[in-house]
DNA sequence: ATGGTCCCCTGACCGC
DNA sequence: TGCGGTCAGGGGACCA
């Protein structure tokens, strides 16, 4: 499910319901995500009071005084904040008791996380991120950098973590497509021009699907329960044999390192 | 260091 | 209605 837009939106929906309020209790009904839930999560922590919640990359971070919660919602994951006492359904794997409020986090797929750091930003999963993608650090200087020695498909590189975080399959798509960039053409043979032109066209390409709440293909829903409504805008993904809303070619779709993409040969070179 | 391939898991969908 | 195959928004582990 989740790429940094829709990671930002679970950010913003939540953040206002548990700020500020003291974890009363830890329910863990299933500790089999991508890794254990550990069991010291509870011990560490109920009683402390969520000071904020960050976002760093597509980890989510609720921060308190001693640590913070590190999660991550993998394909399938959600957050969502229910009144304390509302039944779980399938699928529902950790509840944070927040008071009369409840903090859920649901993966069918469980391909998430939940886990615990003392010092979250130095944690073996955070610690090599690459630049938020909308920092002034992230530019097409960055991008160029970054594609100096490598001769994969630039695609790769930009769903590469290590080079820039939170950008996902459809984003990495949408981004290519919006600067003209074929998704397979080898990273290190792409200029530093173009790169500028592709950096600025993720910047605005992500604020726009947080604008409108994140893309929504089946199951992503805001914590109001609304979906997000970036998927109207999307002009290339998912699009296959559909006509290039900006030349006419027809869309196709290649698999690229077992990822779906799809691209304008007219537009794309 | 980079770039492949495999795998974790469930659910939705499609063709037969 | 059932069944098998395919696909899905992520990303770490492993190997060449």
């Amino acid at each position: 499910m989740p790429e940094l837009p829709e990671v930002e939106i679970t950010r913003l929906g939540i953040s206002p319901y548990v700020t500020h309020r003291t974890v009363q209790a830890v329910q863990v009904r299933n500790p089999h995500l991508r890794w254990r839930v550990p069991d010291r999560l509870s011990s560490k922590v109920t009683g402390q009071k969520i000071e904020s919640v960050t976002r760093r990359g597509k980890y989510l971070l609720l921060n308190t005084s001693v640590g913070s919660v590190i999660i991550h919602l993998g394909m399938s994951g959600s957050l969502r904040v229910l009144k304390t006492g509302t039944s779980p359904q399938s699928h529902d794997h950790v509840d944070f008791i927040l008071g009369n409020k409840c903090l859920r986090y649901r993966d069918p797929r469980r391909f998430g996380c939940i886990l615990w750091s003392n010092a979250p930003l130095n944690h073996r999963l955070l610690k090599n991120l690459g630049p938020e993608p909308l920092a002034d650090e992230f530019d097409g200087d960055h991008l160029y950098h970054a594609a100096r020695r490598r001769t994969g498909a630039v695609k790769n590189l930009l769903m590469n973590a290590r080079v820039v975080s939170g950008i996902g399959n459809i984003y990495a798509n949408e981004a290519l497509f919006a600067a003209g960039i074929h998704p397979q053409r080898a990273a290190n043979r792409i200029s530093l021009i173009r790169y500028r032109i592709l950096s600025r066209e993720m910047k605005r390409i992500l604020q726009a699907a947080v604008q409108a709440g994140g893309t929504t293909l089946r199951d992503f829903q805001r914590v109001n329960g609304q979906p997000g409504y970036f998927r109207h805008a999307l002009k290339i993904y998912g699009k296959e044999g559909e006509l290039c809303r900006r030349c006419g070619a027809r869309i196709r779709r290649k698999v690229i390192s077992g990822r779906s993409s799809f691209y304008c040969v007219r537009c794309q070179s």
